[in-house]
DNA sequence: TACCAGGATGTTG
DNA sequence: CAACATCATGGT
């Protein structure tokens, strides 16, 4: 059993309406109050779970004989995942500045960024996204996961985890039309499972780079633009500045909390997000999660 | 049917 | 540099 003490400001209930805001979310599941999940840890399948108890995090990894190793990166990631250790009080300090993202501070305090941890799963999650319905993103990110993944099978469940970059560079461009990928798409996940699985792109090399370096490295590659690197950025290397402007659901969020008649241009945001200087994406996130309902 | 969906790239003026 | 055109696919 791991304990992960939880900052001050921490809901675990807005945590839980975020996972499972899609019942087609594979790469996750929630059951009740009970949060489990499936990562790849050298070469191995490892599941755990997460609850909260009373002031904590409470973490029970299910599959048998783990090492020390393992415990650490699962606790790592929780921390990441959950975003614990992100300065929640600034950002509600910045976003007074602000009366209609002080009011979903209200709404939803102590929300923290649902992260992810992993930097290649946001590059592939974030391509899978462009340019289509949320809902048909899930349908596609569920086809990919099931049939390239690996998955192990627990209290008569299967879980599924993501497919490394090595398998997902081993397909070719036709592995991916019949699951009504198209061409593009196939393409930049192609093009980023290459770059990952021959060390061109590493998360570990990127965290170390300035925000800007970060992002002409990313934006480099074929098929990650200005929004999947910010994308990227806010969700896997806590750059929660990082604004992707260009995102759809933040222009409808964005039309709806502020009353407007249509949505706000590209040119507009940006002179809106200079309230939230410094918080840009972690205001992002509060924008979406508005979209909730 | 036309238009939209958590865009990106290429071309044109 | 900004404004279009094109790409592909499912949902409404």
């Amino acid at each position: 059993m791991i304990y992960l003490p939880i900052p001050k400001e921490f809901s675990f209930t807005e945590t839980l309406r975020f996972l499972t805001r899609n019942e087609k979310e594979c790469l996750h599941t929630v059951k009740g109050e009970t949060v489990l999940k499936v990562l790849e840890i050298d070469g191995e399948l490892v599941l755990f779970s997460i609850n909260f108890i009373n002031t904590s995090l409470q973490i029970i990894i299910h599959t048998p004989n783990f090492s020390d190793e393992v415990v650490i990166c699962i606790k790592k990631y929780v921390q990441h995942w959950f975003d614990l250790e992100a300065n929640l009080s600034d950002f509600y300090k910045t976003a007074q500045k602000d009366e209609v993202l002080a009011n979903l501070c209200q709404r939803f305090y102590g929300l923290r960024m649902v992260g992810m941890p992993d930097l290649f799963e946001s590059l592939v999650w974030s391509i899978i996204g462009q340019q289509i319905n949320l809902n048909f993103a899930y349908s596609l990110k569920e086809r990919l996961v099931k049939n390239f993944g690996k998955s192990l099978v627990y209290d008569g469940k299967e879980f599924f985890a993501l497919p490394t970059p090595e398998r997902l560079a081993s397909l070719s461009l036709e592995d991916f039309l019949p699951h009504q990928f198209s061409r593009s798409k196939a393409q930049y996940i192609l093009n980023i499972s290459k770059a990952f699985a021959e060390g061109d792109l590493a998360q570990k090399d990127l965290e170390q780079l300035p925000f800007d370096e970060i992002r002409e490295k990313l934006v480099k590659i074929k098929g990650i633009g200005n929004w999947t690197a910010n994308y990227s950025m806010m969700k896997s290397l806590k750059n929660y500045d990082a604004f992707p402007v260009e995102d759809v659901g933040l222009h409808n969020a964005v039309k709806n909390q502020y009353g407007l008649e249509e949505k706000p241009r590209i040119k507009d945001l940006h002179s809106m997000a200079e309230k939230w200087a410094g918080w840009k994406g972690y205001a992002t996130f509060y924008f979406w999660h508005s979209l909730l309902g």
